[in-house]
This record gives C-alpha cells, structure tokens and sequence, in this order.
DNA sequence: CTATCAATCTGTGGGTCCCG
DNA sequence: CGGGACCCACAGATTGATAG
C-alpha cells in the first residue's frame, strides 16, 4: 500500500503518467481541468446513487478524463478501510470502462494488499465522498498552476505539502486534509482521517484544551501530534497506535449515557410499542416515525434495568420485522458470551402474539442455525431435548409465576412464530390489557436473569465454543481442589478441612465480614464438593423476612384452577437429589440469618440432621400424606454476614446442625498481592491498600463494644478490576469512596467523627 | 411440512454538520 | 460542547414467499 501510495507520487503527481497505464499522460491540468468543469462545477442533486450520477456528469467527457476519474476514485480510496477492496476494484474499473477500453488486466495496483485500506475513514467519508472528490480535482488544479519546481517541493517535503494542503479552497473538515499528507509521508504523520481525534488526542495529552487546539491549523496539530508520538515512544520505548485499546481509552473515554428523566413504566413502554406498531402495520413496512421511537424507549428502559445495565453482556434487541412486518413481535435480551443472535443459543425474548393480546416473557431458544443445520424437524427435536434439559437447572432460580414448558399460543401460523413456541424452555404470559406494575416486572426479569446466568456460566465454564450454542449440562467438566484454589483467597489445608467436615456434618455454615467473597467462594466450594462444574446439582436461595415455608418445603399456591399444593424449592431440589443418589448435591441459603429458621424449615429442621437423613427418617410433611426425608447426597451450604447487626443472636437450633466456618479478610496474603497486581494495580497502591485499610481493621477489631472481629473490612472489595483507562489511585479512591465509607458510615452511625477521621486516612 | 430464496431490513462505523 | 440528523457501504440478520 505505501509502496503504491509512493509510485503515485512519483509515477502520476509528479510525473503526470496515467497509473495503470503509463503509456498515457493524464494526470495534466487540462484533464483536470474538464473534470473540474463537468464534476465540480456541476452538481447533481438527484436522487440516483453516486456512480450512476457521475456516469451521467462524465457522458460527454474525453476517455482520457474518464480514466483520470478512475485513477482519482483508486487515490481516494487508499486509506479507508471501511470499503472492501472488492468494492473499490468495482468502483475503479467501472469508472475506466466509460472511456470506451478495458483495464489492462492484473493490475498490481488493484490488490487486495494494496484495496485492503489502511484505517477507517467512517461514514462520513462515503456520504460525502463527492466534496472530498471535488477538493481533490481542486486542490491538484492548483498545484499543477504552480511552479513546476515547487510543485516538486511540495510533493516530496511533509511540512511544505500539508501547509500548502490546508491553503486549499474546501480543506476545512475534509478528510483528505489527514489521509493524503499521510498517505504520501508516513513516517510524518498519524494514521487518522479525522480531525476531531487528533485533537482529541492532543487535548488529551496536553495541557491546552479541545477549543484551542481547534483553533489551530491542521500543520500545527501534525507537528504537535509527531512530537507527541516520539515522546511516547521513548518513554514506553516501544511503537504506539493510538487506536489501540490502552492508549484510546484514555483520549477517547466511551460516552456515559446521562440518565436524566424519569423513568417510564413498563406498562407504559410496551403499550406504547403495541399501539404504534398496530397503527403502523396497516402500510408498508418501516420503523420510521413513533413505532421507531417507541422500539428504542423499550430498549433504553431494558437497558437501563440494573439487573441488566450492571451486566455488560447483557445486549437488547428489538424487531417488528424486516423488509416486512412480522406476526410476532420481539424484544430479546441475550448475552453476548452465549449467542449475538436470536438466530442461535438461549435467550430472554419477550414475545408478542399476533392479535397483541397477550405478551409472553419467555427464555427461549434462537432456531433459524438449527433449522439449517439439521432441517425443520431434526431442529425442532433438538430444542425440544435442550429445554427439557434447561428447565431443572434453572427452575429454583425462576419466580413462582414461570411455567416451564412450551405451552404459548403466539395466535399465528408463521414457522416463525411455530418455532418461537416449540423452543420456549419457560414462560411468563403478560396480558396486554392488564400489564403488572414495575415492581413486579423487575422482580420477574431478575429472576429470569440469574436463571439465564446460570445457562451461559454452565456454557463459559465448561469452555464449549458457540457452534454448540447449547451448554451440556450431562458433561459439566471435573472440578477439583486445585480448580477451586486457584480463585480462592483460602489455603489448601483449610479448603481440604473444610471440605472434609462439610462431607461429614452435611451441613456448613460459612460466616463472615462483609467482601471476604462468601458467595464467590460458595460457588467454587460447591463445584468442588461434587467434583463437577455443574450447575443443575446446586441450587441456590436467598433467605429474607418473609421467605415462608410454603417457599422453602410446600404450599399451596394460586394456580388456574383455584389453589394448587406445590413443591417448595429445597423439597424439589431433593426429589431431584433422590434420582441421582450416587451424586452429590448442594443447596446454598445465602444469608441464613435473615429468615426464621424454625419456621421456614418447620418439621425439616429434623430431617437435615446428619444422622437422621435417609428413608427410614421419612415423615409425611404439613401439607401432604407422602412421606418425606432429606436425602443422604443433599449438602446445605449457609452463608452469613457476621456484620448484619440486624439479625438477632443466631439460635441454638442453628448451632447444633451446622458446622461453622469462618472466612477472614486476606489484605495481607501474597495471592491479594497477586490478584491485585494481575488487575493493573501498581505494587504502590496495593501497598497503600494494606497499610490503610490494615489499620482500619485493627481498629475496628479493637472496637469490642461497637464492632469487633466480625466487622473487618474484606479482601474482595478491591478484587475488581480498574475500568478502562482509570488510574490506581482514582480506582482505590472510587472503591473507598463507594463501597468502605458508606459501610463506615454504618458501622459507626453513633460516630460521626470516626467516619471522619477514617475517610482523611483512607484517601490521604 | 420442509428447504431455499429474495427482499429488505438493522447494526456498526477511528464520519461531519448544525443547532441549541 | 453535547447530541441529534445526516443517510453511504458493508456484513449479517430476519422473515414471508415460493417451490418442492
């Protein structure tokens, strides 16, 4: 490419020969002058696309300046890389067969190494392609009326080429004033077409802001930015591209999106949508107008929904169709770990029947890959096999009011929505008329969420690529004691005890100070306990005030025909225990301590004991007359926040059938060290880290009346990792600020002058 | 019912321009 | 100075139509 970028120079700017012919002398001031008259001075506003517009500009043009034409399109299009080579081979050939003669063929210059592009000159390059074309055909009139040893001067000096450049007539805002002074001297100048980076770059590294450098002509930021890249290098000592992840975060800091207004229900939202896409469906197809703004307020809503906004990647997509309208509406969360498309994997979709009356939220399957693959039938078996596979993994995770099976009308006779309905795994129907407040809305799509989180972690972790699409779940992966050491801050010998008491009492109770990574730690003690990365063998629960019996073991719930008796979640949990009992099972109650105990768990409280699981211990529970025990391959793991100060003393009942075990703060362990230094921490800041936040613990350890040992401040507050482009210290300064004051603050809600004191020592 | 296709969309850009 | 409008090219997605 600069070899080619290079022969132009010499071949044709200086020596005037036509490129891909070099018999030919084209590239002279009267050609250029005929194309100036046909093209620039001769605008066509039709609507027509911009080849045929220029066929029809250059109809009367001389074959010498139409060649010229093709050989101006190939110089243009040497820098973007936005254009397929492909395309500009197309473009330029074309072009040349007005004149009435045929490329001579293998032209080196038409490559694809050389088409290939060298940087991305955007949109804005394509759509105003004719004023760069126009500033070219003007700027090279020009220079041909010069001199010709000036004109020689100018073509071979950097400095003298661009100052003359932005002299031009039009060189304000075209892109060529950054890609031809490039283009011809690489060694001198950025490989940026826009203005606005490089003086987004400079503002960035200098000390004068955006508008002054904005002031300033187009040689002067060259300059800047070409003093700016040695000193950079020199200090890395190492080439730069300010295109690359680590140096453009920093000039280039992604837009935050401002969350100004208030947010709208998502009653209102979805009404919204329905009604303009009722309205719009009568005419032709498109999304412009209403029925495209209320596509992107449904989207925003959902993406600004914490479950899924705190989530990276969690992305939303809307669609009435596509080049027609479709019977089934959908809006789809999917996680970009998993599938990109709903074309393939599970995802969440809320789905839209065809007479609108009813919505279904819906964790779904995409089908049009299998369906390719496999054929109609061979796809629809496939997701009939994946769902019944997803449902017992996923369905404690899910509220009481999913059904997991497919049983949705969608009111529509396209294979689309057909398919929609044969791959559904669970679903929620929402009538139209009577949508559920926010409230419930958020609560639905959480938990639909943390289910669909347990599909994709089953299908990162067991390291599957895409082209499966489906997590196995009959083949999680082994998962041993060193798969768990290696993300736990706890040391082989208390890991291996650990696990041996849990063996043997069944039941653990693992206690501790708020970021000691109770929950982070569960999972992998699970995984390890069971020896598989499996996710359908541990269920999951979070314990509150009004977390019932008729939750945890049975109850009887509102069901279409009236009331219905059904399976709490730990009753299920060990039915599905029951039929694998050569496995092992494990149920995590995360805050134990929140709920009332004796009364969630009632008659059960019994039946977890070590020595009382089993058939023989079987009871009939409250509800029922079959007969039931805790099977022997059922493992509970408690999680408890020994700094939650508004529980009350722990029972006795609890004591005596658990095990306790209490996790630490690790600040000042090498893994910490380790872990921390891994994330782009500089070994300073981690001592920082210890030192500050290690004297806040001793005082918090001291202060028996208040706080004591079960209040320290825990490891994994720092555990995550800077964002992009933020500094240690803003990044120790942001978790101190959000996280360990507002706990402070908590701690010593009768001390204001601690919080205080502390938050002068903790930020310096 | 299935397989394939044509038509037309959206998403995504290292974009600019212009308004408030 | 932020944000919307602009509306090109490409790649890929989506869906109804059509033929088998």
């Amino acid at each position: 490419m600069y070899e080619a970028a290079n022969a132009w120079r010499e071949q044709s700017l200086i020596g005037g020969k036509s490129l891909f012919d070099p018999s030919e002398t084209i590239w002279t001031p009267e050609l250029l002058d005929e194309l100036d008259q046909k093209f620039v001075q001769n605008p066509d506003e039709s609507g027509l696309n911009f080849l045929d517009k220029l066929k029809a500009q250059l109809e009367t043009a001389t074959p010498q300046a139409k060649r010229l034409m093709a050989e101006l399109m190939w110089a243009i299009n040497l820098f973007p890389s936005n254009i397929t080579p492909a395309r500009k081979r197309e473009m330029i050939t074309q072009i040349w067969s007005w004149s009435a003669e045929v490329l001579p063929a293998s032209q080196p210059f038409l490559v694809d190494d050389v088409l290939g592009g060298i940087g991305s000159a955007g949109t804005a390059f394509n759509t105003h392609r004719w004023r760069e074309l126009s500033f070219l055909i003007t700027s090279l009139r020009a220079l041909r009326a010069l001199d010709t040893s000036i004109q020689r001067a100018i073509l071979t000096n950097g400095q003298k080429f661009v100052e003359w450049l932005e002299q031009q007539p039009g060189a304000s805002n075209r892109q060529l004033l950054n890609i031809l002074p490039f283009l011809l001297f690489p060694d001198e100048f950025e490989r940026i077409s826009s203005r606005a980076d490089k003086v987004g770059i400079l503002a960035h590294f200098s000390s004068e802001q955006k508008s002054a450098w904005n002031n300033r002509p187009a040689s002067d930021l060259d300059r800047a930015l070409l003093e700016l890249r040695r000193r950079l290098e020199t200090e890395k000592g190492e080439l730069i591209d300010f295109y690359s992840d680590d140096l453009r975060s920093q000039w280039k800091p992604s837009s935050q999106v401002s969350g100004k207004s208030e947010r709208p229900s998502f009653r209102e939202v979805l009404t919204r949508l329905l009604e303009a896409y009722d309205t719009a469906r009568a005419g032709p197809f498109t999304t412009s107008g209403e029925l495209g703004s209320a596509m992107r307020a449904i989207k925003q809503w959902l993406e600004n929904l914490p479950p899924v906004a705190e989530r990276e990647t969690l992305k939303v997509k809307v669609s009435v169709g596509q080049g027609g309208w479709t019977k089934t509406p959908w809006i789809a969360i999917l996680d970009d770990r998993l599938t990109t498309s709903t074309q393939r994997g599970i995802y969440i979709v809320f789905l839209i029947s065809e007479d609108l009356s009813v919505t279904y939220l819906t964790l779904n399957q995409g089908m049009t890959d299998l369906v390719s693959t496999m054929g109609q039938r061979g796809a629809a078996e496939e997701m009939v096999r994946v769902a019944e596979a997803t449902r017992p993994a996923i369905a404690e995770f899910l509220s009481d009011a999913f059904i997991l099976n497919n049983d949705i009308d969608l009111k529509s006779d396209t294979s689309a929505a057909r398919n929609y309905e044969i791959g559904t795994i669970a679903y929620l129907p929402l009538a139209g008329d009577d949508l559920p407040e926010n409230e419930h809305v958020i609560e639905y799509l959480t938990s639909l969420i943390n289910a669909y989180k347990q599909i994709v972690d089953a299908h990162t972790m067991s390291d599957k690529t895409i082209e499966k699409s489906v997590p196995n779940f009959d083949e999680a992966p082994a998962f041993g004691l060193e798969d768990a050491l290696q993300d736990l801050f706890l040391e082989r010998e208390e890991v291996e005890e650990l696990l041996l008491l849990w063996q043997t009492k069944k039941n653990v109770i693992l206690q501790g100070p708020p970021g000691v990574g109770k929950s982070f730690a569960s999972q992998r003690l699970a995984y390890a306990l069971i020896g598989a990365a499996d996710p359908r063998r541990v269920g999951y629960i979070q314990f509150h005030q009004s977390y019932s019996y008729e939750d945890f073991v049975q109850g009887y719930r509102p069901s279409e025909e009236g009331f219905s008796l059904r399976e709490g979640k730990f009753v299920a949990f060990c039915n599905r225990a029951l039929a694998e009992p050569k496995k092992r099972f494990v149920f995590i109650i995360d805050e134990i301590n929140r709920g009332n105990l004796s009364r969630i768990l009632g008659e059960l409280m019994l039946l977890i004991e070590p020595d009382k699981r089993g058939s023989k211990w079987a009871m009939p529970l409250a509800y029922s007359d079959t007969e039931f025990h805790v099977p022997d391959n059922v493992h509970l793991l408690g999680l408890m926040n020994t700094a939650d100060r508004s529980l009350a003393v722990v029972d006795y009942a609890l004591r005596r059938r658990f095990a306790f075990v209490e996790l630490t703060a690790r600040i000042h362990t090498r893994k910490f060290e380790e872990v921390l230094i891994s994330n782009g921490v500089s070994g300073s800041i981690v001592k920082v880290i210890q030192n500050r936040v290690g004297a806040l613990n001793a005082t918090i350890v001291s202060d028996i009346a208040n706080l004591g040992p079960g209040f320290e401040i825990g490891h994994s507050f720092f555990c995550a990792a800077p964002v992009a482009g933020e500094s240690g210290e803003d990044w120790y300064k942001r978790i101190v600020k959000t996280e360990i004051l507002p706990l402070l603050r908590e701690y010593w809600f009768d001390a204001p002058s601690n919080v205080e004191n502390w938050t002068q020592r903790l930020l310096g």
